[in-house]
DNA sequence: GCACTTATTGTTACTTTAACACCAATTACC
DNA sequence: GGTAATTGGTGTTAAAGTAACAATAAGTGC
C-alpha cells in the first residue's frame, strides 16, 4: 500500500487496499508492481494500493487503485484476505485488504500519466523482496488464483477476446505450475465438452506455422448453464 | 460487531472483528449469537464481535472475542472476508473482518460470567433478521465452511474426540445440506480408505440399540500424509 | 423371545481420468 | 518448388473413481 505524501506517525489507525494485478503475455504469469518513490521502503517494489477514503466502499477503493494505475474499469476483481499484524506498517496501525484483479495485458499501456511511479510487470516467481508484507499478500492472492481458475471461468479475463486453445492451455500451465503440463488432447477435450467456447470464423494470423482456430468465451452460455446446475471445473 | 459502552458518533473510522461460531449437536448446524444490550440494534441478535485494540493483531482479536464468550482457546479459526460498505454501521465508519470458528458444542457452557449478554445457539437456517450486515456475514462464512469441510479435515473440530461414523456422516449432511443425504456405505468406504481414523477399543454406550464403534481423528497421520501429497477430499 | 432400532458390510454399472503418437497445415529458407 | 521446421489437430484404452443399491448383525425394551 502507498501512504502518498507526508503521512507521519501521527495517525492512529487507518485501512488501505492493495491490489495484486495479474496479467499474462503468453509466457509467465505476471504481476504489476510499482516502485516506491518515498519512505518507507523507498525504491522498493510494492503492490499498488492506497488508503480507503472515509466515504468509499472497500471494493470501490480497490477499483479506484486499479483504474488510477491502468485506466481500466470493469475488470475482474476479487477480495482475498485482510492483513492486520500490528507492526506490518512502520508508520502506524494500518490494516490492508488485499484484492487481486485480472487484466488483459495488451490493454495496459505502460506508465499512464495518472501515476508518477514507475510501474512494471514482473514474473510472479521473480518478484524479489517487496515492501511491507507484500510478498505474503502476493502469495495469498496467487494461491487463491490457482484454486479459483480451476473452478470458475476467470482465466479468460487474462486473454484477448479471441484466443487459440494452445494459448488457453499455456495460460493454465502458467497459472497452475503443476509438476507436469496439462495433456494437450485431454485439455482440449475437456474445455470443448463444456460448450462454453464459440469458434470464430477467422483463423490465427502472422505465425510461421499452421494457423490455429480462434475461439471466444461465451459468457451468456456460461450463465445459462450455471443456472441449470453446471459447475466449471478444470 | 459490538460497540460496547458509550461509543458515540465521534469516531471517524475503526475496525472490528466478527466471529461466526459454529457448533454441532447431532441435529442442525448451529451458530452462537448474542442478543444486543444497547443501541444500535438493541435486543437484536448479532454475531459476537468487538473493536480491534490498537496493539492487537486481527487474529488475536478474533481469538479474544471467542475466548471472552466461550472460555475456549486454541480452537479452529479462519478469516473469511472483510465487510466495508460505507454505511454498514450506523454510528460511523467501521469495517469488520469476519472469521468463523468451529467448537465442540459440549465444551461450551451457557452464559459464562465474562459476557453479560445472553448468548444462544441458533440453527443456521433459522437465525431470523440479525443486526448490522450480519446475515450477509453469516452467509459468507457458511459458504466458506461448506467448501472447506470437503477439502480439509475440519469437520472433526465440531465433534467430540471420540465419535461414531454415523455421527460424522450426520455432521457432513448438516453442513452440506445437499439435496440427497450422503450414501452411508459410500461415505464409510471413503472416509475409512483415507486411513485418518483410528478405532477406539471401547464402544458407544447408553444407546437403546446396537452400539457403534468409536473412532478418533489422527492428526499426526494427516500431517504426515499431507507431506506426502495427500489431499483430503469428501 | 420378540419387536424395535441402528450398525455394519460388498458388488456392479457407469463415469471420469490419464496416458499416449501420428498426420496436417503453414512458413522460411535454400 | 522442394524440403525442413514448427505448431495444430485428433481418438483409444486401461485404470480409477463414483453412484446406486439391500440384507444381516448386535444391541435394548418389553
Amino acid at each position: 500500500m502507498d501512504t502518498t505524501g507526508e503521512v507521519g506517525s501521527f495517525f492512529k489507525s487507518a485501512f488501505s487496499v492493495d491490489n495484486v494485478i495479474f496479467g499474462f503475455d503468453g509466457g509467465d504469469l505476471k504481476v504489476l508492481l510499482i516502485q516506491r518513490g518515498q519512505a518507507p521502503f523507498k525504491d522498493k517494489w510494492a503492490l499498488p494500493g492506497d488508503l480507503v477514503y472515509p466515504n468509499e466502499d472497500l471494493d470501490t477503493a480497490a477499483e479506484r487503485v486499479l483504474e488510477q494505475l491502468t485506466g481500466l474499469r470493469g475488470v475482474y476483481l476479487e477480495q482475498v484476505k485482510t492483513f492486520g499484524a500490528v507492526n506490518r506498517h512502520p508508520l502506524g496501525r494500518v490494516i490492508t485488504v488485499a484484492y487481486f484483479s485480472l487484466i488483459k495485458i495488451s490493454n495496459y499501456t505502460v506508465t499512464p500519466a495518472s501515476f508518477a511511479q514507475s510501474a512494471k510487470w514482473h514474473s510472479v516467481d521473480k518478484v524479489g523482496d517487496l515492501a511491507f508484507d507484500h510478498n505474503e499478500i502476493l502469495e495469498s492472492c496467487l494461491r487463491r488464483l490457482k484454486r479459483k481458475v480451476r473452478t470458475a471461468p476467470i482465466g479468460f479475463e487474462l486473454l484477448p477476446p479471441k484466443f487459440t486453445l494452445t494459448e488457453l492451455q499455456q495460460l493454465y500451465d502458467s497459472v497452475l505450475q503443476l509438476p507436469k503440463r496439462l495433456d494437450k488432447r485431454n485439455f482440449r477435450k475437456k474445455i470443448l465438452s463444456m460448450n462454453l467456447l464459440v469458434e470464430c470464423p477467422e483463423m490465427q494470423e502472422g505465425v510461421a506455422h499452421r494457423p490455429a482456430k480462434l475461439y471466444m468465451f461465451d459468457r451468456e452460455k456460461y450463465l445459462q448453464l450455471t443456472n441449470e446446475g453446471f459447475v466449471f471445473d478444470i
